[in-house]
DNA sequence: AATCGTAACATACCTGGGTATGTTTTATAC
DNA sequence: GTATAAAACATACCCAGGTATGTTACGATT
């Protein structure tokens, strides 16, 4: 049984990271299927077999992503809540690269059309962090307390998503760096206790 | 010429409705164009020269809806600032009834994945709009204004986008009204003037 | 009024995601 | 070792969106 495993466990593998590599050489759309089996050697049995759907690829490519978001997080556990808050937040915003674009949009378009339960898992992931970032910062007095860091959080990251829908649906053609580095800064304004 | 182009008008006004009919009835994915054709007695042929792609019809269902928003702003123009905000931004929120709940994914995902400039149309009419009322606040002091007004309309529009989208994703299984409700209450108090 | 071009459709076909149903290989049970 | 069941694939097919190419009807031009 392990060897059998094994080789399922290989193959399901490969179909990902050939499949990866034909779309970001053609474009998602411009690669079919049946061109991912026919490069490997298998057939649309096969693959219908280890995966539900062409779009399902995406998501197993970025069900790691959640993951390394959380590791980035501990890494940067030692800096101050200001600082967690920008590269945590620009660490999201560097991840959507111009030739990630029809990736991104695949990947939401997927979201959207099935009932995409781990969408909740990378997006609470991110809304946690969030709040422990904020949380922490007003209890240091950086950050105002007359909202709770819940609705804080809720507002930001809904936000940075709004951000990168926009980006995707308008082709990448709003700078995405200098719309968010210009936007955070007034996040950071709005964040400061009134009376201060 | 006349004549031809009304009745050519009326076809593909034709096609929309009963379309948009079925739709509601059966949902989008289960009605195909050639049901669409058939219920008309036209074929594919004559879609296709109306519509460019079975997604265009929400396009153009939704094209009005722009329309209807500037009207809405017109009609509460009378109002103060604040106020105007907040109805304005209501009268977004309302429109996501949960009855629509399909057609809005559809119409999120077709704006994704067709380089859809008409999405700028009915978003720039929102921000606009937004610029407008925050301006005009501004001036009376009762919005901040270390913030420029656009900032402050694209951090609000963009955060009403991720949710709607979010809510989308989710299938609705978010309370709509009170997270919308329960953040603007947030929102407002993050616009008024730090020293006041 | 005959011609000609184009708008408004019809027909036939392609394509690619997805499925239903085989067939083979592998592991386990006796 | 053989029977059995299920995993891991292969084959054949469906289906719906979209396209390429016809055909007809209408309006404009001479």
């Amino acid at each position: 049984m392990a060897r059998q495993d094994i080789k399922s466990a290989e193959t399901k593998d490969n179909i990902l990271n050939t499949a990866l590599a034909l779309f970001r050489q053609k474009g998602y759309e411009a690669v079919s299927v049946n061109e991912i089996c026919k490069t490997l050697g298998l057939t649309k049995g096969a693959f219908y077999y280890h995966y539900a759907s062409k779009s399902d690829i995406l998501i197993y490519s970025y069900k790691e992503e959640a993951d390394r978001m959380a590791q980035y997080y501990q890494s940067i556990s030692s800096e101050k809540p200001l600082v967690k808050l920008k590269k945590f937040y620009n660490h999201f915003i560097d991840f959507f690269q111009p030739d990630r674009l029809e990736e991104m949009k695949i990947f939401f378009k997927v979201q959207i059309e099935s009932h995409y339960e781990n969408f909740l898992g990378s997006s609470r992931i991110q809304r946690d962090i969030f709040i422990n970032i904020l949380k922490e910062g007003q209890s240091s007095g950086e950050i105002r307390e007359d909202i709770p860091a819940e609705i804080l959080a809720d507002i930001i990251s809904r936000y940075r998503f709004g951000l990168h829908i926009e980006w995707c649906i308008l082709d990448g053609k709003i700078n995405l760096i200098s719309n968010s580095t210009r936007d955070f800064e007034a996040i950071l304004k709005l964040l400061t206790p009134p009376n201060a």
